[in-house]
DNA sequence: CAAATGATAGGC
DNA sequence: CCTATCATTTGT
């Protein structure tokens, strides 16, 4: 299965959002790939963004957002989860996408990682992967050949970000119909 | 609805 | 240094 390529990442950030939903995220432990369908994701644009985390400015933690696209920025929310997200457009324009939820298959018969928090426990990530290229061997998103047309597509407001102004009422998540493994219905 | 739980960012 | 906050999840 064919890794997606660096310039599929460097396009808008809304754009990659919707167009990563069907593809396959990959992981390697000891030498074991896991997959999951990617089912739901949420896109975090730019400087203005008030919920993102890189709209206060470049810090040790956000700096990989500031970064190239095609790397993996990890954080750990509320002291015991950590939520993962792949940086997007063009180095100095921080930007990424949430990656929500995942349809189990293979490995996962009994975790069903819906939800970002459970998503990075059962593929094992944490801190230490924020910074990896996509292009690595630990972990990667592999082309699917599902296509997904528009209208499969369910557009929501984003989870958790009162706090944004205006920003929080942007419907920038998104979430493939045919799956109910997503972290809320609406 | 509230608790769990700790890194982070911003204030002093 | 100090502490409010947080892109979550689970249980009451």
């Amino acid at each position: 299965m064919k890794k997606l390529p660096k310039f599929f990442y460097q396009q808008n950030t809304r754009k990659v959002a919707q167009a990563l939903l069907g593809h396959f995220l990959c992981r390697k432990i000891n030498g074991q790939i896991y997959r999951g369908i990617i089912t739901e994701t949420e896109a975090y644009c730019g400087p203005q963004d008030r919920a993102s985390h890189a709209s206060r400015g470049i810090t040790k933690r956000t700096e990989v957002m500031f970064g190239p696209a095609g790397r993996v920025y990890v954080y750990l929310i509320y002291g015991m989860y950590y939520c993962f997200n792949i940086v997007t457009e063009r180095e100095g324009y921080p930007s990424a996408v949430l990656i929500r939820s995942c349809q189990p298959i293979k490995t996962y018969k009994k975790i069903i990682p819906v939800g970002p928090g459970k998503l990075c426990q059962a593929f094992r990530i944490d801190k230490k992967l924020s910074g990896v290229s996509l292009a690595s061997n630990k972990i990667w998103v592999a082309k699917s050949r599902l296509k997904i047309k528009p209208k499969d597509i369910s557009k929501a407001k984003r989870v958790g970000v009162d706090y944004a102004g205006v920003y929080r009422n942007k419907e920038w998540r998104y979430f493939y119909n045919e799956s109910n493994l997503v972290s809320r219905s609406k």
